[in-house]
This record gives structure tokens, sequence and C-alpha cells, in this order.
DNA sequence: ATTAAGTAAGTGAACATTCACACACAAAGA
DNA sequence: TCTTTGTGTGTGAATGTTCACTTACTTAAT
């Protein structure tokens, strides 16, 4: 499961053409083309493209769930955490646009078992961190008790997922740190106990 | 901009081939075979590709926005309507399968201005009909004042599209019209005075 | 001398689209 | 009442393009 330093190149090259060209743009031949280098040579590195796919997301999942490991791990109470959590992903694809295309895209291939699976598993990265803020929360008297945590849960992922959605839409007009923040803030002021 | 029964019968099954093969899936060849007649004749009622697809966005954009506006109608009080608003919406999807993927994908047709805009204004529609029920809750004081009108509404947005989102993901295998309204009672609990 | 990492030149399949043509039916003129 | 002409809707065969992937060969470093 190690990826050596060319694969993790392809598969930055890949978000890149994601960002550019969309899912139909993500082509070997395109991939080929930013990689400077033959389409055949691409086989050197990949097996298929639904490996390259899976090597992104898996990649993805990796990097995500310790970055949102460590920037919970700064801050201590779960208001913090909270707030730490959803800063650091909006940071993260600010600073990694071409990745948006990849994670909130379906029908990334045809059909593929493994690509869905490797969706949910993303999905499930993000309530692993999220789920033990909220529980805190609630065991301290800091989030409201009137909706199951998790409801709480999904709204909170739908929001953050919507304003990717409309960011991209958009074509990163916005400040995603600015407009996302404010929103996840105000998901706080809906959740938390006056 | 009128539709013939042929083109809505091909929108139809396009929406079908959307279902079960996704975006990917969704081929001219596909959809004469769904049609049961030959490649050619689809360009008898169609132009091109893309007219196919923006005629069904098209579809979808009238029919959601006169069912929307007929639910709400039908009611009274800014909390009964709101009610009413997402109910329809998941009564609709859960009757309507086929069209969850239009709706929820990007993705459809490679770098389409025509398309993306389509998608725009299908929120739009979502957004016309949600707006003015919060707006007048809030001069009734039945929801909180605590966040922008902005943010509760894109909350909720997001909030059903997640869950149309899982459902899929999930291949439709819960009850979304009892998933569904039950996270839409959450996010009423939460943005409701108390 | 072996191996890792590249290339050029292909492969068949699938893609959207176009072509010439055929058949059914209706309106209109003889 | 025939016959002409036009229109709508279908067909099979072919178009050129793009797709993911393969094969045979080269080069350079170990």
């Amino acid at each position: 499961m190690d990826i050596t330093p060319r694969q993790l190149e392809i598969i930055e090259a890949a978000g890149k053409i994601l960002t550019s060209s969309g899912v139909s743009g993500l082509t070997i031949k395109n991939l080929a083309k930013e990689m400077q280098f033959s389409e055949s040579a691409i086989y050197r590195h990949f097996t298929s493209k639904e490996e390259i796919i899976l090597a992104m997301l898996e990649y993805l999942a990796i990097t995500i769930d310790e970055r949102l490991e460590n920037a919970i791990r700064a801050t201590d109470e779960p208001e913090a955490k909270f707030t730490a959590m959803f800063q650091s992903q909006f940071a993260f694809f600010e600073s990694q646009r071409h990745f948006v295309v990849a994670v909130f895209s379906d029908g990334l291939l045809k059909e593929s078992q493994s690509i869905n699976e490797a969706i949910l598993k993303l999905l499930g990265i993000i309530i692993k961190n999220l789920f033990p803020i909220l529980l805190e929360g609630r065991m301290k008297g800091v989030f409201s008790d009137t909706v199951p945590l998790e409801d709480l849960m999904y709204i909170l992922m739908g929001t953050f997922r919507l304003q990717m959605f409309r960011w991209r839409l958009e074509d990163f007009q916005f400040d995603i740190n600015e407009t996302g923040n404010k929103m996840i803030q105000s998901v706080l002021t809906l959740i938390k106990n006056k």
C-alpha cells in the first residue's frame, strides 16, 4: 500500500486535471501530457486507471485523517475542537483545490464497487473524527441534546459539503475559508446550549 | 421550449439509465436500447446529447417548481409549509429515483457551461421556494434569529442534499421518506425559537 | 548484465454523430 | 377517387475521434 514519489506525482497530476477539466477530462492521455511523458509510461507506475483513482482516494483518506487528528489534538474544549476541525478542512481544500472534485464528485468511474467503497471510507473518516467531539460536547453540556447526535453530525457534514459544492460550481470565486467558517459558526450557534 | 411526448419518453429513459449505470452509462447507444429503437432515431428528437441532458434538467426544474408551489400553497403556517416542502421533495425522489443521479451528480457532461447553469438554476428554484417560508417564519417569531437567514437556508439545503447523496450511495436501501423527514424535523427543532 | 523507466506505434472497443434511404400517413390537386 | 407531394419517424452502415491498454524496443544507472 506504499506510494512511490512518482506515483504521488501522478496522483497530484490527476487531481489537477480533475479541477481543470472535470471527471471526463481525467484520461490517461491528459495524465501523460500533464506528467510530460508518454501514455505508456503511466502503466509503469499503475496497472490501470482505476488503480490511480483508488490510490488518490486512499492517499486523500490518509492525509485527511492525519491532519484532522492533529488539528483536534492541538485544542482542548469541544467547541474549539469543533471549530479547528472544519477550519482545517477548509484550509486544506483551499490550498489543494484540485482535490475538491475528487472528493465531491460521484461517477468517477463507471460502476466501480471499489471506488464507491473508497468514497464511503472517506465519509467514514470525517465521522470518526467528528463524532467524539460532538459526544464530548454533549456530555459536558455544551451542545444541545434536543436532537440525536447522529442528526447533528449529518447536518454538519451536509452543510460542509454544500459549501464545497457551491464553491466549485461558482469556480472558486469566493473565499471558502471565510464563507465556510462563517457557515460552520452558524451551525455551532444553533446546536449550542444557550 | 415545449417538450413532445416522445422527447419526454427519452428524458425518462435517460433518467432510468443514470440510476442503473451512472453518468458514464448514459450513452446514445444505451439510450436507444432503452427506447427500443436505433441510435440514429434519437437524433430525430434531439440534436445532441447535451440537449437531452439540458431538456432533462429543464423538465425537472419546471416540475419541481410547480410541485413545490402547490405543496406550499396547500398549507398555512410557516412551520407546516416548511415540513410540507421537504416532505414533497423526498416523496418525489422516492417515486422517481432515476432523477436522483441527475440532480445530485456533477460531471454530467464535460465542461458544459449551459449544464452548469441548468444545475445552478435548479438550486435557485429551491431557494426561491424556501426563502419566503423562512422569512415569514422569522417575522412571525417562529424561527430563530440568531443566525442569518441565508445560513439557515444553506444548512437546510445541505442537510437535504447529503441525505439524498447517502441514499444513493447506499443503493436506495433505506426509506428516504422516513429518514429524510426525520432529519428535516431535527433541523426544525434546532432553528425553532424555544 | 540486469533492471528500472522511458518511448513509438500500435490494438480493438466505444463514443457521438451523420448519411442515404424506407415506410406510414395526411393533405391537396386532378 | 386516384395520385402527387410533403412530413414525421424509423433503419443500418459508416464517419472520425477518443478511449484504456499492449507490445516491442531503447536508454541509462546500478
